[in-house]
DNA sequence: TCGCAGGTAGAAC
DNA sequence: GTTCTACCTGCG
């Protein structure tokens, strides 16, 4: 099945959106399972012509997989709209031509997005993924060839490291012990991991923040261990679709400072107020345009 | 071998 | 309120 909104498929999946890894590729096509009201739904997305092309495997109705295919990619949002915009800002014209196609890759499970995002802060693209790769194979549901992200009460259990497995549990050599969190290579984000997987267990409902104002779930986002204001507005914007976010980190505070700021150097705070004052609604897509301009266009390599 | 990169927490200013 | 430093790991 085919649905009708422009999109570029790998450059959505590969462009390091900390909502989840990208999909398990093969030959083009992009597969994952993912839940629908409880239900595990295998995908198959691949790129036809400007579109996306699908089957999946699952107990729900073609009418819920493309609801839920329209949400993942964002394919409600107006990308010629958006292009106009950005061609009508001297300072961001060049971006859409760079980008052309290129969408949120929303979370379908807002907790994988606060854990991978977590995960991705100080951290390298390639190693988060892997780390968020481990965990789904060390303690997600397979269904087929595919991995769910586990629950936030299954990762209360888990331990952080080596020596605390040794401790808590009855494996006598330390060698043995790859049942922890550390294991997957998240380093000194293991108990920021364990903590926000025991706020989410016991204390607070994920599903509330999609229903408070910006300002509300940013507050609230801030309080969970190792959410700083740029993994605040990661899983702010992939992974409850605020579109209003402007994450930044120092990359984007350099991008900005020369496009906007003559080089000269400013906080990334900021940066944060600037970019969602200037760009209001806009300001998450031009944060992701931004960053992917800088890296194709060979910005980003002037700028270091 | 070691220096570097990259956000957050916690302490210091 | 703003600035400094330690944190873990992979890469060059």
């Amino acid at each position: 099945m085919i649905i009708e909104k422009p999109i570029d498929l790998e450059l959505t999946q590969l462009s390091g959106q900390t909502s989840q890894p990208p999909w398990c590729e093969a030959e083009g096509t992009f597969s994952n399972v993912v839940d629908i009201d409880g239900k595990p739904v295998i995908f198959n997305v691949k790129q036809s012509g400007e579109f996306l092309d699908f089957d999946y495997s699952g107990d729900i109705s073609d009418r819920q997989a493309v609801d839920k295919l329209n949400y993942i990619f964002d394919l409600g949002f107006d990308l010629d709209k958006f292009y106009k915009y950005l061609d009508n800002h001297a300072e961001l014209e060049e971006m859409s031509k760079f980008c052309n196609g290129l969408r949120l890759f929303l979370a379908p499970d807002p907790f994988e997005c606060v854990i991978s995002s977590i995960c991705s802060a100080n951290n390298s693209i390639k190693r988060w993924t892997k780390s968020i790769s481990h965990m789904k194979q060390n303690w997600g549901n397979q269904y087929g060839n595919y991995y769910a992200f586990p629950k936030s009460s299954d990762l209360v259990n888990v331990y952080l490291d080596e020596e605390d497995e040794l401790d808590l549990s009855n494996i006598q050599d330390i060698s043995m012990c790859t049942n922890n969190l550390k294991s997957c290579g998240v380093g000194y984000r293991a108990p920021y991991m364990r903590k926000a997987s025991e706020l989410f267990t016991d204390e607070m409902n994920l599903q509330e923040i999609f229903k408070m104002s910006y300002d509300e779930a940013f507050e609230t986002i801030l309080k969970v261990p190792g959410v700083g204001p740029k993994v605040a507005d990661c899983i702010l914007l992939y992974g409850f679709n605020f579109r209003e976010a402007f994450p930044s980190d120092v990359w984007i505070k350099r991008i900005v400072s020369h496009l906007y700021f003559d080089g000269k150097d400013i906080s990334v705070a900021k940066v944060r107020e600037f970019g969602m004052e200037e760009f209001g609604e806009n300001a998450g897509y031009v944060q992701l345009y931004m960053f992917h301009y800088a890296r194709k266009s060979g910005l980003m390599s002037k700028l270091k």
